[in-house]
DNA sequence: AATGAATGAGGGTTCATTCAT
DNA sequence: AATGAATGAACCCTCATTCAT
């Protein structure tokens, strides 16, 4: 990596940073490409500078986000050995991670809505479905190991997992039309008792 | 209500079914309102006869086919006198309610995340939130009667209501992701399952 | 053809008659769909109506003006018997029509320009190809004609022919250059004092 | 002309080398900047170090284009004493550089199109009407002394001379529409015969 | 002198909305 | 009441030009 590629390579990170967070809060429709280099604090031309268009800029943005979030998760899981605390921490991780401080789930919901018929927009969300695979696979190998100590029951994991990470996004739901009245804290209590019941 | 209002909520009823079709498949960024005259079958001009603009139009569509759902859903569990049967039924009518076959929730995701930062374009989404909050009393309901029964444990009712909503709402996942590798009909076993080893 | 395909294609033509005012004026490239609107006196908008983009718009222009042009010399050459009179009345045509009141084939030329390297923005120009060609044909037609009855001596018609459009062709050059100081009148005379020594 | 100068005026001769190259084969309209910086194989900005801008860079290249060309031409020509000869020469000649190889022409002819209006983005065209003035020039010269040596007819010689021209021009036409049909090296032929056919 | 990253004016195009019929 | 032709604001994107290094 040449000294230039780190510079472009910086900068493509900084225009991520900046078109998340003006993404999160207006939504892949209502931003348009002057929003995005207004917040970086650029001209509108130089955002094509270093991404062909604005699909490839959100797609980079969700990707990179989405990244970022499940290497720190990851890394934070490789620490701990024992299966109930990992899969604990990992609902934990999770429900911040989907949390409203972040707002990429919602994001990711309306990109994958407008690509899911087929036709959609979106070409390059196939690493929308690998991180939503990734994390699929994370579960289904904690729950593995936990059933083979015998801390587990034996569920189908499969199945399970999936069920898992449904639930954390579904955690989603109430930022979007409840703020107030939950309390998030409580609900994730709930999960984790619910799940651990299941699994015991 | 004259004959005249009957004949216009038909047709308003008319627009909204086919809207909802067209609104479904294509999401809301990429529905034309050409679109929806054309799924109608009526000119593009009709539309603004019933509705004043889109955001009217999509917002009522949204909220007649929640209302649909929810009689009729509400319709048949009241015919049901067991708590837990009830929520077992409850589990599987929102599971279907929220399935493939309705992208209801797709839709109604895109469009809560356009909204919800506030200077959202749906003023009218407060109906999103009120179905929302009817849809977690009901619960709420269910779980009290099963608690007053003795049939479910004294778990902490709001909370377990709101996360039983979020479940369901996330078993939406995969559909836009997946929809190949997940069993559907094992993952939500799963959820009964779990959902009852935790309330009893 | 119902009325409102008539009503349609009334507006085309309008459209197109404005369209290439401007086009002949300003060329191509310095002709903004939005001087075409203002020309025709109707929205910007209103003229994706009725072609699907500049290109098309452009296309459908040259291709029109062309037929035209070529439909009011054949049908007055249609109308003469004697092969040396059909010539020298085709010349003096085609002059008319290269002429500056046209402009049209400074356009033309423009628009070939523009798609002749291959990759170029004009799929359709295979009808100036055409038109192109009928050109010569029609002029093959008259050598023939002319040699078959004695009129001309036996020359390669083909080359013939090609080199006669050619020369139509070229006599729009001193319009861009000189506009002055040439004697368009006396230099279309040459023109026929010299195909006529050739053929005779 | 200081070393230095003498250093500029071969940058600017590179320079305006490999522009043609672009030019003749994109034309002026979709002839980027940036696309005769890497076929320099210098950066965008060093243009702008020898050119004021792109009008004046495409201006340079014609204008040096059409200097080289001529300059060989007449260098040649003046070579040669027989009126006849050199006019027979001087076809060749003119037929070869407005041949395909060229493409200089079809270049000069676009931008000829864009300025042609009067309100046209080339001010210095001028150069162009000069060039062609030049030619005429040679051309009268030629006639001139061929009526002189009573070679040639009495013809009118400026009208003869611009029409030469003009055919010469005229046989760019084909290049453009029907590269493959038309058999270049016969209709050269005709023009010879047609022309000497006229001047005898 | 040379560069190329940054810029933003400007163009083509879309589509919600209007209104004359 | 119903229509769809007309509209133009607004958006994405391009590219000639500038200027800090």
């Amino acid at each position: 990596m040449t000294p230039k590629m780190v510079d472009r390579e910086q900068k493509r990170l900084q225009i991520i940073g900046s078109a998340f967070n003006v993404l999160r809060d207006k939504g892949y429709m209502d931003t348009k490409m002057s929003d995005i280099a207004e917040a970086v604090g650029i001209g509108k031309g130089t955002l094509y500078e270093y991404f062909a268009n604005k699909e490839e800029l959100v797609a980079a943005t969700v990707e990179t986000m989405i990244r970022l979030s499940q290497d720190s998760i990851y890394r934070e899981l490789d620490a701990i050995a024992d299966p109930e605390e990992k899969l604990r921490r990992f609902i934990r991780l999770l429900a911040e991670a989907f949390g409203e401080e972040s707002g990429l789930f919602r994001l990711f919901i309306e990109i994958v809505r407008g690509s899911g018929g087929g036709g959609g927009r979106f070409e390059r969300m196939d690493y929308l479905a690998e991180a939503y695979k990734r994390t699929t696979n994370k579960v289904e190998a904690i729950l593995k190991e936990g059933i083979d100590k015998g801390v587990f029951r034996k569920v189908d994991v499969p199945s399970t997992a999936v069920l898992l990470v449904c639930i954390m996004d579904g955690l989603q739901l109430p930022y979007g039309l409840d703020r107030k009245s939950v309390d998030v804290k409580k609900v994730n209590g709930v999960v984790e008792e619910m799940v651990f019941s299941y699994l015991k």
